[in-house]
DNA sequence: GGCCAAATGCGAAAGATTATTATTAATACA
DNA sequence: TGTATTAATAATAATCTTTCGCATTTGGCC
C-alpha cells in the first residue's frame, strides 16, 4: 500500500501525494521532470498544482523516496528509489536513460573518497553517449 | 600566449573573451559559476556584462576550451580544460571541490557503454560527502 | 584609416524553481 | 463521529539562472 510508505516517513497521507507517487510508480518513463509529472497528472484529470509537484517531490526526495538527478539539460529528473543504487548511461540524441551497476566502480568510489578524507553522502555517475537506435539512424 | 589559443579555435580576440580566460586561469578556485566570474571581472575593473560571460563560457565550452558541470545547486560552474580529463569530489557543507583520476574507473566506464552499444560522448563522476574540514568542524 | 562581419551591452524574456498566503484537508482525540 | 489543531494545497507572485534581440562597438584585414 502506497499510503504506508507515506505514513513511514512522517508525511500525511494526501490525495497529490499518492496521485504523484503512483505516477512516478507507474509511468513508462522512470526518470520524470517536475513537468513530465504535472503533465501526467493533467492527463490523468488531476487538478494538481506545478508549484505541489515541485513541493512533494521535493519532500519525497528528502524524505528518500525519489532520487533527483542534475543530468544535462537545465531541468532536474525525479525517479522513485526502490532502494538499489545504480548508475545513468544517457542518450544525447534521443534523451533514453538507461541503468546500470558496476561493483568494481563503487568500489573504487569509496577508496578514492577514503583516501581524500571524505564521508561520502552520495554519489553520481552519468555516461553520455549515442546509443544503438541513435547511431543506426545517423 | 591566451590569444593563440582563441585563434586556434576559430575565435576573435577580444577583450571579454581574454579578461575572462584569465579569470578563470588566475582564480583561487578553478571552479566557477558565471556569476563568481561576473563578479571577479567587476573587481578586476572590467566592465563586461552578464550576458557576455555566459555567452563566452558557452563559446568556449563548445570550442573545447573550458568544461561545464552540473553540480547539484542549479548554478553551472565552468572549469579551465586542460587536456587532463579527471572526475570531482565535493564537499556538500563547505563547496570544496577536489579532482581526481581512476584509471579502473575509466576502463570500466568504456566497457560499460560498449556492453550498451553506446558510443560515449563524456562522462562525469560526482561524489558528494563531508570533507575533512568539515567533519572536524561539526 | 576604413569596411564588414562578428562580438558586446543592455534590457527584456524565458524557463525552472521557490515563496507567500489564504484556504482546505488530514489527523488526533474527545 | 465531530471537532480542534496542524499541516498541506492552490494560485499567484517572486526569484534565480540563463538566453535572446537589437542597437552599438570592436577586431581583423585591405
Amino acid at each position: 500500500m502506497k499510503s504506508q510508505n507515506l505514513k513511514k516517513v512522517g508525511l500525511k497521507v494526501t490525495l497529490p501525494r499518492l496521485k504523484i507517487l503512483e505516477i512516478l510508480g507507474k509511468s513508462s518513463q522512470r526518470h520524470m521532470t517536475a513537468e513530465d509529472v504535472y503533465k501526467a497528472l493533467l492527463a490523468a484529470g488531476e487538478e494538481i498544482g506545478l508549484a505541489t509537484v515541485y513541493r512533494v517531490l521535493t519532500q519525497f526526495e528528502a524524505a528518500g523516496l525519489v532520487e533527483r538527478h542534475n543530468f544535462e539539460g537545465g531541468q532536474a529528473v525525479f525517479e522513485l528509489s526502490e532502494g538499489d543504487h545504480h548508475d545513468h548511461l544517457l542518450c544525447v540524441k534521443c534523451g533514453r536513460v538507461d541503468e546500470f551497476v558496476d561493483d568494481t566502480i563503487e568500489r573504487r568510489q569509496h577508496s578514492i573518497a577514503e583516501k581524500f578524507g571524505y564521508e561520502i553522502t552520495d554519489h553520481c555517475l552519468y555516461i553520455y553517449g549515442v546509443c544503438p537506435e541513435c547511431q543506426e539512424a545517423s
